[in-house]
DNA sequence: GTTCTATGGGTACAATATAACACTATTCGC
DNA sequence: GCGAATAGTGTTATATTGTACCCATAGAAC
């Protein structure tokens, strides 16, 4: 169980996504067991195509790939309800400035939701990193204005390495 | 042009706003110009219903406000172009953990646009304060994955002083 | 005048998300 | 086992948010 490399905040895009799969599964069948709830087949199916990638998904886009590789006709409702589930987990994320969901690929247990994502504007691949300075710092301003945080909401705009180093 | 006070990042749901909303104007008048454009009678007419307030707006309540006042229909179009006019300017921001727009009282021309916002979950009044060193975390840990950063937003979810106050 | 850009009216449509209702599956207490 | 409570899903329809496309007008540039 020794991790030889602490896993970059982005993955090389040829990288053996196998274990970043297969821990983000077994990451969510815990939560849901510790809440008393399941990782049903319908919400194991929606996570595997949201955490089968470090990109951000659509949930229309989800509907499709999966009503193609099932040949059944989802209904939205059903993914936005798997999606729910999965939100409340928090094994998966919104990534609200482009209507989309990503895996949490991130062992954030511990600092609780806080860490900033990272979105690349070309290929919608996103990465967490926690930056406690950052919201100790957002904490503090908005406390100083007498507002009563409930949530902090840090998301990047960008290009990712890969992209960058891409032409166009 | 003597400030007596700096103005308060949530203004008491009193206060006199004619002051606000003619500076929020005027700012916006200057902004147009100084990039050879015009604030059209249309686009100052959704101006004047964002920045009628400290609150965030969605795009079909101000058609239906405007649609209302001056007995016309107007298209979801027309509002979102001056909508876009207006954010490219930047006297609007948008407001993307809740699909809304609020006007710039705040006059963060010289940061750029990095000011973080604190949104009431309850009222949707907002208000932007400058915070350069929850950006420059930001900006830090973003470039130390090799991203590179070119929007960076910080929405703060929570109670203002008005709503944390009063009971409910 | 001709040309170019900025502006926006009008129609239809795309993309994202939820409401309401019925039904099945699982758990829990007894 | 049995009944009640809760979790989970299917089905249908609808709500909310945002754009594509085509064309008409106004003003500035040349
Ligand atoms: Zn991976
Ligand atoms: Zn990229
Ligand atoms: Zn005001
Ligand atoms: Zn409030």
């Amino acid at each position: 169980m020794r991790r030889t490399q602490p896993a970059p905040a982005f993955p090389s895009p040829g990288h053996d996504h196998a274990p970043c799969l297969k821990e983000t599964l077994k990451r969510a069948s815990d939560a849901f067991e510790a809440n008393g709830l399941r990782l049903t087949p319908l919400r194991r199916r929606v996570l595997e195509e949201v955490a089968g990638s470090h990109h951000a998904v659509g949930a229309y886009e989800i509907l499709e790939r999966l009503s193609q590789k099932e040949r059944t006709r989802m209904a939205p409702i059903s993914v936005y309800r798997a999606l729910d589930a999965l939100l409340e987990m928090g094994v998966v994320h919104r990534l609200e400035s482009r209507n989309a969901y990503f895996a949490c690929h991130a062992a954030h247990g511990k600092h609780g939701a806080r860490q900033i994502v990272l979105a690349c504007e070309r290929c919608a691949m996103v990465a967490e990193i926690a930056t406690p300075a950052a919201f100790e710092a957002i904490d503090g301003a908005a406390r100083g204005t007498g507002f009563a945080p409930t949530r902090v909401m840090v998301e990047v705009a960008g290009l990712c390495t890969s992209c960058a180093a891409s032409p166009q």
